[in-house]
DNA sequence: TACGAGATCGTCT
DNA sequence: GACGATCTCGTAT
């Protein structure tokens, strides 16, 4: 069997972005770096839909910047932000509505990597990969790996850090795994019976 | 534990 | 010239 049999293809992402927020967590987004292939669970995203969507960048009309939202679903959107790290989106829908995935969180061997310029860093993810296309397993993909995830065990939340988008900041469309799988318990007791 | 502010630069006006 | 889909550290409590 070909490892790209797990591949989400395109046609994966060409749904609504709600639908595929939601759906991508407990999936894996695996990423080739030197030889070495890390795959990490999805345990947190953010829906951006469309140009109606204060939040969304594209909201502000297409740009150099925003073009990438444009185009098909299944292709990276990495920007920078604060001038310091790097944001993951994958795009959706189909061509002409802007809409994009941000990837939050992914848990590797159990570590919580949490927030999506960690993310990004962790797994070596900048600009150069803006554009590239995540449906061809190469370098960067998403893949599903049978894990079942019930609809119950994922939290909805407004998104993070996109008040200035007065309504549009309520929508519950981030979303987020309830039960974190916490294996190992070093560190986390800090003041009860940890050593001193 | 909670909060405030600095870091740092591409993008758009 | 202003600002941002973030993160970290320092200070206060």
């Amino acid at each position: 069997m070909k490892p790209t049999q797990r591949v989400l293809p395109r046609i994966y992402f060409n749904r609504p972005t709600v639908t595929v927020a939601r759906s991508l967590i407990g999936k894996y987004l695996v990423r080739v770096l030197n030889g070495r292939t890390l795959a990490g669970k999805i345990i947190e995203v953010e829906a951006y839909v469309g140009p109606e969507d204060k939040a969304c960048h594209a909201s502000k009309g297409r740009t150099r910047r925003t073009d990438v939202m444009f185009g098909h679903g299944g292709v990276a959107y990495v920007y920078l932000i604060y001038g310091m790290y790097h944001c993951l989106n994958v795009v959706t829908e189909r061509e002409e509505f802007p809409s994009a995935v941000l990837i939050r969180a992914i848990e590797i061997d159990g570590e919580l990597i949490d927030g999506p310029g960690r993310l990004c860093r962790a797994l070596q993810i900048d600009r150069r990969l803006n554009r590239a296309d995540l449906t061809t397993g190469e370098s960067l993909w998403f893949e599903d790996r049978g894990a079942l995830v019930e609809r119950g065990a994922v939290g909805a939340h407004p998104r993070v850090g996109v008040d200035y988008a007065g309504e549009w900041a309520k929508k519950p469309w981030r979303f987020r795994l309830r039960r974190v799988t916490s294996p190992t318990r070093t560190g986390r007791t800090k003041a009860q019976g940890g050593a001193g």
